[in-house]
DNA sequence: GTTACACTCACGGGGCGTAAAGGTGA
DNA sequence: CTCACCTTTACGCCCCGTGAGTGTAA
């Protein structure tokens, strides 16, 4: 873990230069300080910086990382492995990113930039097998209610003839 | 798993007019006797029948509610206790149908209908409501995807054109 | 002195695994 | 009788957190 962390917190007055104590990103994502600390005891979350006193304080950054880590969990049901296997892959994009350097050629850049695609392929591969699976659900679903909705207009129409055919 | 049942059981009678013990169930959906107990326990199954024994015995229809809750769970990432909501429609699902009855008149059809369709749209939410968030993150995924694939094809570009316009 | 945070220890539920001790059936 | 297969009871384990208690920082 090569944690280039956030700006040292200068002492004195740094709590509010764009950082947030656990509280305020507890309340702010909506989880609880005790998730927040056991995500980062699992990795899922980088360590934040601190304040001379212990506290922890965390960027904007973090916290994007923390609304996400809710998100791949509440609305698409991944386990915290796959969650970390996730952001791991969003980390191996920054570190690209963070290792860019514009001064190299062309050809140093297209392969950088493939490694990035190759990454976000990986992470799209997954999504996509469980969203298969959940579109043939859909469909079939679908499918049901069309049938009963058929059904019910022939029901419909036979009602009205107010006779029936035999 | 020692899987101790690797005997072949090629003895393989179909147990008695197209019902299966609980090994047969077990090896043919892919998850082991315990769990099967577990479901039961836990009300996502409904109590097979029994041989005088006490042995489980499991219809063709039982396993296909295996089989279901297998893939809500694997392939979806749904807990058990969404997945017991699944079922639970489908059961009422199941009782409207058995409930029908041909003499009805189209009145009391439609309504049953429109209760089957009422049931199915919930199952339908419940699926959408991930289907959304799983699409959403994968045009994400898209996006980065492409914008990586543009950049790659203008350093191409630049490539060819051996000299840059800044 | 009252918050807000730190850390540690433990406990709890979901989803099973697994072992024990014994009954069933071809 | 044997031997695989089944029964229930019950404790254990991993995952994903929740609380409680105690101590320190603001």
């Amino acid at each position: 873990m090569p944690a280039p962390s956030q700006p040292p917190s200068v002492n004195g007055r740094a709590s509010r230069d764009g950082f947030f104590q656990i509280g305020e990103v507890a309340e702010r994502v909506g989880v609880t300080q005790r998730t927040l600390r056991f995500y980062e005891e699992k990795g899922l979350l980088r360590p934040p910086s601190r304040m001379e006193g212990g506290f922890r304080l965390y960027s904007e950054e973090d916290i994007r990382r923390v609304e996400r880590i809710k998100q791949l969990q509440d609305l698409l049901g991944f386990t915290l492995a796959e969650i970390k296997e996730m952001l791991e892959a969003d980390d191996v994009k920054l570190q690209l990113r963070l290792e860019w350097r514009p001064e190299w050629d062309a050809e140093a850049k297209i392969a950088q930039l493939e490694r990035a695609i190759a990454v976000t392929d990986g992470q799209q591969a997954l999504v996509r097998q469980k969203l298969r699976a959940l579109m043939e659900l859909d469909g079939k679903l679908e499918d049901k209610i069309q049938r009963y909705r058929s059904w019910v207009r022939d029901l419909e129409r036979e009602c009205l003839g107010t006779v029936e055919e035999v």
